[in-house]
DNA sequence: GCGCTTCATTGATCTGAGTCAAAGACTTTG
DNA sequence: CAAAGTCTTTGACTCAGATCAATGAAGCGC
């Protein structure tokens, strides 16, 4: 179970609002603070929108068209922020990818009382943008990118939101197996095995044990990606 | 040219706000209002992002992958607000599909000074919402599901978005090209065109001219799009 | 209303990624 | 540390949708 303080640290980090203050208590309410093992779904209100912090550990959001067929549909880290629809036409799903912990809001409520502080609806927004422009992006590759293309602007943009540490960003270690690069991608699990070899045959990555990537040739990755010079 | 007075439309439409109060006419010394003829792209500075309303017509945004690929990202209508960023992997563009007219603002501006007024945030955030929600949605699609399913995807959700009359929600008169279907779902013109013919066939669909769409089994339709029941 | 241009449809063939199958590598656990 | 289980890699074959090519409507200007 994450230290309950967790919550001080999401309200201070993320929105620069002190959680002592009215608005801080009155979102204390609405909070749920929970932590997830890796492999298992988050518990959310599917009739109802959410709003989940990542305050550490990562997840990936998956949509469920029919039964055997997901599509993961971003992954988070922790600072970050999710925003989960009530399931309609499809369904979707928060799984810890690793040990997590989570803050959950009934996202309306949470919007209500946090529309009073201009900061706090400042930082949503800005998120909420990221998350859009991140999703276009990804819509761009799904549709117009081929396996090698999609994979190599994976890497490149994993290498940016991992880049933690001062590992020069180019040494990975990657939270999620290949089958989830797969789901992501909307390619199968033997395709990113195959597009792996490539790259690495290629010169441009180099790859030990599971999660284990370096790469090698950034620029020359970029350019596979199909990514503007 | 469109009346000037749309900028009054916008903000009391759209946000609530008056746009003689002090916040309206801040933003009002933002706006660009232009016309943009069927065909042309929307004059937006490509350094920084943009907010851009759609006062009437309809737009598509598109994302240019490479030289000759194109995926159009989503599509507007008259009262929509679409935020787009600035180039960096991939360069955005906005079309109008019709002449359209749009209210154009230098998005950090317009976040900075409406940051003031809740109503105008809260109302910024559940566009955006429903924006990324949208998205997701199109990546589900074009990851996961099969030409067949998109089309009816796509056709239902226009219903849902054009019934702006009391057509029913059945008859649509679609104001993109075939083209432009196909580069929204991630296919070919010819993909498009023989998934049409399929649901012609099996009597899910009349079209008539280039435009005009009938369902005529919705619920058929939405089985098809790989929807939850 | 007639020719021109653009868009849509249909058919034949090709191909990149999926599927099926098997072997090899990494972790975990007893 | 060896056995078991899981994940990854590689190969052979298949198939949905792309590509290439030709014909058939719609819409538009004169």
């Amino acid at each position: 179970m994450p230290a309950s303080g967790s919550y001080d640290i999401f309200l201070r980090g993320t929105f620069g609002i002190e959680p002592g203050g009215a608005t801080g208590r009155k979102l204390r309410e609405l909070a749920k603070i929970i932590s997830v093992p890796r492999g298992s779904i988050a518990p959310l209100d599917h009739t109802h929108g959410s709003l989940v912090f990542i305050a550490d550990g990562s997840t990936k959001l998956v949509a469920h068209a029919s039964h055997d067929r997901e599509q993961i549909v971003a992954f988070h880290f922790g600072g970050d922020l999710v925003a989960i629809p009530p399931d309609s036409e499809h369904a979707f799903s928060l799984m810890a990818l690793k040990d997590s912990g989570l803050i959950i809001f009934p996202a309306r409520e949470f919007y209500d009382r946090a529309s009073a502080e201009p900061t706090i609806m400042r930082v949503l927004l800005d998120r909420f943008q990221t998350a859009l422009f991140r999703c276009r992006d990804k819509a761009l590759g799904l549709g117009r990118k081929n396996a090698q293309e999609r994979l190599a602007s994976f890497l490149l943009t994993m290498a940016e939101r991992l880049d933690n540490d001062a590992n020069g960003c180019r040494v990975l270690d990657l939270p999620m197996s290949r089958r989830d690069i797969g789901d992501s991608l909307g390619l199968t699990i033997e395709t990113i095995s195959r597009q792996f070899s490539e790259l690495r045959a290629a010169g441009l990555v180099e790859t030990s044990g599971r999660s284990r990537v370096v790469l090698k040739d950034p620029v020359a990755l970029a350019q596979r990606a199909g990514h503007l010079q």
